[in-house]
DNA sequence: AGGATATTGAACTCCTCAGTTCATTTCCAT
DNA sequence: ATGGAAATGAACTGAGGAGTTCAATATCCT
């Protein structure tokens, strides 16, 4: 949908809502749920963080629960329409295919090494016992639209004699395991913010296996 | 006999008796916590699972968040000590290598794919907001030593002439982010059950894009 | 058996926090 | 300026849970 733009997001029942309060209490509410962690959260940090007293939330809302659901969705659905945007750039021009994977990855690394998206990704594995619901759906809008998206790609670079894949949805995995390579599984997971330096070089010796993998 | 002879607790029978106590809490403190995360449980349901009474759990182990560090901890060296051992059977005959590469994969994935393996890893992304050094701690003596380990070995068949590599190290990581693959980061990473027979597939997947990469 | 030690259950204290209420104040449109 | 909707703050309720106390009881060792 429209990003960045004055909206309400969800078909609010009421539009009682003076200036953009929302807007404040959804971006503050991320900000502490990101520090301290969903069960940790009070409401009152949540207030003061927004700069909005308690029961606005709560007009505003309805309830911590809710209000997390709010700002996991939302959050998820900017930070995966960007990630979905990056394969605008994927390269058809064969001549181009290392540097176009190359730069295809490092937009990857960005995407993933972006602040809301490491906290609402975080969160997302932190809660997934307390909102299963909230990962299946945050997860079918996103890495698995992405990846069948990958697939298609790749499949026709290799269609057109370009890359020597079989099973294009398991040759996107493992592109984006190699480009991730450690960031998720070994890393502090979001904790402590990632060198973008760092997780690109990694991303372009990802790049390069793939291509000794299934190049030319 | 004594009066009420169907105690509270299913497994444990009513062995009164300072026997392991600490052991049943421990075990039985690691599946509460799996179930409902750290937060939900309460020291109620822990020592009610443990067939155990609350002061009993403060006299062996002090505070909630003590019992917690000591879960974590115990159990991970258990589970890593695990991974490390399946090094054993890595390949060091070259005529064995493909074999012997999917054999270790096969073996990584079981680890992985193990309940109390997977509960510890989740717990410790869970709450890597509120016990950072905990977080630090387990990587250190965990997949750090084990990605050593797995360089070294992979060091060893590229200096004799087996495989094409330049950086162990880095090479370890692809080696083991292509036969995980998406089981960390696109699962429901552990509040599902994965099924271990797909699982295997995507590892014979990952050693087969390694050795095309890397191989002869 | 008998003393030392561990365990038990139950009640209790103290604290945090979600969610509510309400009287008061602020903001905007007309 | 004024009426009305929205926002405020402060106080309150109620639930839930950590951690403690203690007298009664069970187990172990010798």
């Amino acid at each position: 949908m429209s990003v960045g733009d004055t909206e309400k997001t969800t078909a609010a029942p009421s539009e009682r809502g003076r200036l953009d309060k929302r807007r404040a209490i959804v971006e503050a509410a991320l900000r502490v749920f990101a520090r301290v962690g969903y069960a940790q959260a009070s409401l009152d940090m949540i207030a003061a963080e927004a700069g909005v007293a308690k029961p606005t939330i709560y007009n505003h809302l309805g309830s911590k629960e809710n209000l997390f659901r709010h700002v996991m969705t939302e959050t998820a659905a900017r930070a995966n329409g960007k990630t979905l945007e990056v394969l605008d750039s994927f390269p058809n021009e064969v001549d181009r295919l290392r540097p176009g994977l190359e730069e295809v990855a490092h937009k990857l690394v960005a995407c993933y090494c972006d602040e809301q998206s490491q906290a609402v990704r975080r969160l997302l594995y932190a809660e997934a016992v307390r909102f299963p619901d909230l990962f299946d759906e945050v997860r079918a809008s996103g890495p698995d639209q992405f990846i069948e998206a990958l697939a298609g790609r790749l499949a026709r670079l290799a269609n057109a004699g370009h890359l020597r894949i079989e099973d294009p949805v398991r040759a996107a995995n493992q592109f984006i395991a190699l480009v991730y390579e450690e960031l998720p599984t070994l890393s502090t997971f979001g904790s402590r913010p990632l060198d973008p330096k760092e997780a690109d070089k990694v991303a372009v010796a990802g790049v390069d296996t793939f291509l000794r993998a299934f190049g030319e």
